[in-house]
DNA sequence: CTATTCTCTAGTAAATCGCTAGGGAAATAG
DNA sequence: CTATTTCCCTAGCGATTTACTAGAGAATAG
């Protein structure tokens, strides 16, 4: 399960990747706009610009935009910067590999081989979708192709 | 993430599934084989016992062994029962769905949409993959057709 | 200089995780 | 019947994480 924080930042930066390129948008309206608590989201966006996501201007006319093209930023991306590694357990990730403290004998371990595969199932879907087209389908979607859920 | 609940409950069914139909095995010894705390694996039982995956006895020659044959359980079933639902986020769910507070349009919703997209990536690889598969997998793998993970 | 807007550090209440403790109840052995 | 074994069940608890809020500081525009 990813975090709330995961889920503001991938919010927020769609928002962004709608604005026009190189104009900047405040936090307080991408707060208000998404509806999202403005002063969490402030460190959410910091976060992102030390990563290398955003650039942001400070003073009037300040405000937060993408740092690159939004076709070149990934949910997988976004995702790992702000909740850690996708992988199910520390043992089947790439890039927060932890051996399990219980494990005789990882290259058997069965637990592991099935989450290995689950990593790279959601690291397919993840690491391939851009903010980009995330943000045209979301917007041309049509609303009678989706049944509500239950 | 999963957590160490469901990490330790999958070990020791995969354990159980290695088994002889109809054998009962001790929880102190699943603990001391899989190196897990014997207490905590004690309440994972029961709740897996509770959900009739399991079926025990006490007294001597007690102990627990599956309910059903090792190819009608599958890791979905057993991750949902001990840390809940699969999807990354609630909105995203079928078993366990729940509407973000946040979202103004739940059906063009870019997140929802790509997080919908990565549980059932998710669950058509948990729900398909039984404990029979899976310890067959596991204890036939070949060592060197893994390398290690940095 | 002043208003605006991001920047940064702290703090914090609540929930969750990962256990442990300990006694009770059923089954079996003798 | 008694003792032993083994699961059954409830409680509790320390550490960590989550999801924030508060407030002062620094840059920028006008």
């Amino acid at each position: 399960m990813l975090t709330q924080k995961a889920k503001y930042g991938l919010k927020a930066l769609l928002m962004l990747a709608q604005q026009e390129q190189g104009e900047f948008t405040l936090v307080a309206e991408i707060a208000e706009r998404q509806k999202l608590p403005r002063k969490y989201l402030e460190l959410i966006l910091l976060e992102l610009r030390k990563q290398g996501f955003l650039h942001s201007q400070r003073g009037k006319h300040g405000g937060f935009r993408l740092a690159k093209p939004a076709d070149q930023i990934t949910f997988g991306q976004i995702i790992r910067v702000l909740d850690g590694p996708l992988a199910p357990f520390p043992c089947a990730s790439l890039t927060g590999y932890r051996k399990c403290e219980d494990c005789t004998d990882e290259q058997v371990c069965a637990v592991r081989k099935q989450m290995r595969r689950v990593r790279d199932a959601m690291a397919a879907i993840l690491d391939s979708t851009t903010l980009a087209e995330a943000a045209a389908q979301g917007v041309a979607a049509d609303p009678a192709a989706e049944p509500a859920l239950a």
